[in-house]
DNA sequence: TATTGTTATACTCTATAACTATA
DNA sequence: TATAGTTATAGAGTATAACAATA
């Protein structure tokens, strides 16, 4: 666990670097929050993603990988894992013989509500902040993001 | 490359949640133009953090592996790669004997540097932001980390 | 005895290339 | 011929356990 970089960032000025570590900083904490909760039931990060993912609708495996961006050839061993653990269900499109359809079971579904209910990073930090911040926060990342709205 | 993870969290207002989207979404980014960067100079994200890691000071391994929150096992193998291209060294520590402290070499500090100069997440996002506004964002980033300040 | 770094092992994730079955 | 999914392969990151050297 662990992928994240302090960079500092030359001939920035001082705030723009503090900013910049702060994010680190949220992006870190995203990190490791959500790969304990991963762990407490047993699963990786990337599993838990494409069970959440698949959680929501049955998805063809090459939409996983372009969600995942990562080749299609890693989904077929991340989906047999969660198919083995009775997690995901694989099943021929109707549409076309050659797609497979991987969804969530009952099951996934249920570890998936477990999941968001260990991942406690929304509402811990965030409750710190009243209505007005949150909004705040919210337009600035927007901006930041380039988000059209 | 991927590991992040669009999860809507029950029982949160809109607001909340949108927040917390937004923040997933500058998770994406970050590591997405880490990865990169990394990529473009033939490291992984992990070598690369390392790298940035002992380019600021020599390490014992074990420091290392805190710093990563991984264990110290995994560190042999990451600093033997960046070891045998010449990025770093390792020299054994005039303190205690048992340890080793991992360096950056003058070329490794100058791949640090070209590294930084890839990752151009600081400049370009931010750069939609006033003085004001990066003011703003870092208090609420601030507030929301729990830095005391 | 305890600690540092390493080795050995096994598993997961990753990209690449070749294969199959459909279209 | 093109596409979807798979298999095979190799490399990297990870955790665990056991080991040598040193404290």
């Amino acid at each position: 666990m662990g992928i994240l970089m302090p960079m500092a960032t030359p001939g920035a000025d001082p705030l723009t670097i503090e900013v910049v570590e702060l994010i680190g900083a949220v992006v870190a904490r995203y990190h490791e929050e959500y790969e304990e909760a991963a762990a407490q039931h047993a699963l990786t990060g990337v599993q838990a993603r494409v069970l959440s993912l698949l959680s929501l609708e049955p998805l063809p495996m090459r939409r996983v990988a372009e969600r995942l961006k990562c080749e299609p050839s890693n989904i077929t061993g991340i989906v047999d894992r969660l198919e083995a653990r009775g997690l995901v269900e694989r099943r021929p499109s109707p549409d076309d013989r050659r797609v497979k359809l991987a969804g969530a079971t009952e099951e996934g579904r249920a570890t998936v509500c477990r999941l968001r209910t260990s991942l406690d990073f929304a509402r811990e930090p965030l409750g710190e902040l009243s209505t007005e911040e949150r909004t705040a926060l919210r337009d600035l990342l927007r901006r930041m993001l380039g988000t059209r709205d």
